[in-house]
This record gives C-alpha cells, structure tokens and sequence, in this order.
DNA sequence: GTTCTTGCAAAATATTTGCAAGACG
DNA sequence: CGTCTTGCAAATATTTTGCAAGAAC
C-alpha cells in the first residue's frame, strides 16, 4: 500500500492523517503478526516513544487496531483490516511461542463464537494460546 | 478451606509449603476471580511484593495457578483447582469489564476448543473477552 | 492566530534482582 | 551447618504526562 491509501485508510475511521500516524499505520501493515510499543521503537528510530504511545492511544480509540494482549507482558497492536469502525470482523486467534518470543497469527482459525451471559455488552474478543512454534519445538 | 488443605495443595504440585505460600494461595482462593500483584499487595499488606512476585513465579513454575491476561495491561492470577500437573481442566472464560475494571470468570462458558496447525505445541489457552458488566451498562 | 501534533524530559508504574538476615530441617 | 525463603532496597523496564516548539490550516 503506498501513502496516499494509509491516509484513506486514516480518515475512513475519522483520524486526521499526519506523517507519525502514516508511518506507524504502514509499519504495523508490513509486519507479519501484532508489534509492541517496542517492536514500534526498534522499528522506527526516528520517532519517540511518546510520539508512537499517543499515535497508537488514537488508533485505539477509533478502533482502527486490534490490541492483543498476551505473551510477554505488554500489549500488541495490530492492523484493523476491517473499515468499519462498529464490528470486528477480521479478528483472529494469536499463538505465542514461549521460547522465540514471537506471536503468530492463525488467520485459518476464526475467532470462536462467545455466547455471554444476559446483560453483558461484548466490544472486544481476544483468543490466546502458547506453547512452542514448529521451529522450536523441533 | 483450611491451612493443613493449603499446604496439601502445594505439596501435591511439588512446592514445598512455606507461610507466604499458604497465605497467598489461601487469598487467591478467596477472591471470586483472578487477581493482578497489586491486589495481592493490597490484600495482604504485610508481605513484601517481591515475596509476593517470587511466590508467583514458583506458582507458575508448577502449574499452580492460570495466568490471566488483558484488561488494564499486567497479569492477572487464580489458583488452578486442576490437580493435574499436565493439563489444564479447570479453564474458563473472562470478561473484563471496561468501566469497573473487574474480571469476571465466566463458569459455564468452557474454553471452546483450538484446532492448532501442524507443528504447534500447545500449552495454555486464554479466552479473554471485553466490554461492559451487567452493572456498569445500566 | 488557533488548534492539533510532536519531541524531549521527566514522572509515575510495574516488574525484577542483589544481598544479608532468618527459618527450616 | 547447608539450603531455601524472606524482606528491604534498589535496579530495570514500561507506560504515561507536562510542556514548549513546531506544523497545519
């Protein structure tokens, strides 16, 4: 995708599209898989971390990513694919390998459907395994 | 449950069973849900929190306790009444609620079952669903 | 000019380790 | 004794905010 569509992107969730939020928009879409505040950092040197923290607090509140938590700690942001700003609809379950450190996503395995109980509102799912990754099992 | 049934629960998970142990099990058992460090620390003001952080981890080492995450970033702990060292029986669904910040064990939801790719070992899952409790949606 | 965004510094939090004293056997 | 556990202090790491300068319009 080049700028110009980060930009449509941005604005079809009603955010204004600056150069920090480009650039973090088209750095999470080349990743395969979720990044952290620090993937964020090493991946983009010339941008502070408050800088990237503020630009990342945006995305969320438009819902233009996916906050995966799990694994190390931290959260993990991702791409929204989706442009539409009510339901989630590419949303999909995250592997966590304990020895590599990296998350994977498992685009074939859609999100299991959650059947709350009377009186909960759902805005968010998350499904999060572990374990060891084909490589480091081996 | 009383201390002597603590320290029977410690023992059979292979961790010896020392005061702080006791405590810290008997106080996650208490809790209706999952507790982060912080509530541990507030919930029994007389002990250090890095007792408390090591305590933990020799909880995790043994499979004594879920590790719960998402909500407002760290972990969260509930004591595993599985006493099966090798798998996990007694997993559920959780809500965290967006407003109150409470997590709520959804019981009678089961961790629906994760059909993995070839090659990935599996070793905890974590179904971790957000929005608004019954309460906070009124 | 007015409003929004950015970088820098620093505050606020959270997690983790070193070490000496104490408990346990 | 020798080993394991604990508390205290302190180091790390992480997330978040204040503020002034700069960009956008």
């Amino acid at each position: 995708m080049e700028t110009q569509t980060y930009a449509k992107l941005l604005e079809e969730h009603g955010v204004k599209p600056t150069a920090n939020r480009i650039i973090i928009a088209r750095t999470l879409a080349a990743k395969a898989g979720p990044m952290s505040m620090k993937d964020l950092e090493n991946a983009i040197v010339s941008m502070d971390k408050s800088s990237i923290f503020r630009v990342l607090t945006v995305f969320r509140e438009h819902n233009m990513v996916h906050v995966i938590e799990g694994g190390d700690g931290g959260a993990k942001y991702e791409l929204c694919l989706s442009h539409n700003d009510e339901v989630d609809d590419d949303e999909h379950v995250h592997f966590y390998c304990e020895k590599c450190h990296r998350t994977f996503c498992l685009y074939d395995q859609p999100l299991p459907e959650a059947t709350l109980p009377e009186g909960y509102l759902l805005t968010s799912a998350n499904y999060f395994l572990r374990g060891l990754c084909p490589e480091c099992r081996k």
